[in-house]
DNA sequence: GATAGCACTATCCTTTGGGAAAGTAGTATC
DNA sequence: GATACTACTTTCCCAAAGGATAGTGCTATC
């Protein structure tokens, strides 16, 4: 019994630490409003109260927070310009192309999931 | 302004209907014991209680819902035999293959992600 | 008859994510 | 002096996710 536990120690880790990456990754991209944003800034660069409009629902407050992770997470530059008053401009970074493969994969597989997802409830209906 | 927000929804349509998809495939790897529990079923299947053992940490509760999440997403199969006490062995199916790409994908960003914000963190505290 | 193991379920509680509404500081316009 | 605009922040609130603990129905073993 401690032969087993001890020999699946290695194979654990080994596991964390990939569970520990992609948990990285899911989490840079959750969270209701990521994705819009992203989004809505890779169509152009925007003002606060833009992107306000541009993504519908969202409130001052949480847009406030959403940017900020974004910024720390190397996706969006803040860039103040000294008018009065004051312009701030939030971009996507040359960074945020390095998400492409994954949301890539991310699209093709979710597409193909919601289909299965589809057809399995269609069969369910059928036979009952 | 009434014009350029109406341009604005085909490029709207499709970016949300990309929103989605992606939605979808994060949502079902979402929450803290999807990925531990899929990795753990991959190493080999096993009973409730043994699950319980491997994936420490998780209450029964939570185990038996996350499994009915699994299970409904067609990754994880529940096997029931007629053994006195029953035994119930949850095993992963082979549609969980189509999760490799995605997960390589998301271990593979995940983890330069890390190295970068480790590497930008580095650099914060050599200015100051 | 008591205890233990299996596969859960039920109840209660805390934490987290997100929303509504109002407020703030600075400037500009009427 | 009042109103408005920009870029937010603050406070309070609610719902969902998740955790702790106890219990259930069944059988097997001491």
């Amino acid at each position: 019994m401690k032969a087993i536990v001890d020999e699946q120690i290695p194979n654990r880790e080994k596991c964390l630490s990939n569970v520990n990456a992609i948990r990285d990754a899911l989490f840079v991209l959750n969270g209701k409003w990521k994705l819009p944003l992203i989004f809505t800034l890779l169509e152009r660069s925007q003002r606060f109260n833009e992107i306000q409009q541009s993504v519908q629902g969202i409130t001052p407050k949480i847009l406030s927070k959403e940017l900020k992770d974004l910024e720390e997470n190397g996706f969006v530059k803040r860039c103040v310009y000294p008018t009065t008053p004051v312009t701030v401009i939030y971009e996507i970074t040359p960074y945020s192309d390095t998400l492409k493969s994954v949301l890539h994969e991310l699209y093709l597989w979710g597409t193909q999931h919601r289909d299965m997802i589809r057809e399995s409830m269609r069969k369910k209906k059928d036979v009952s």
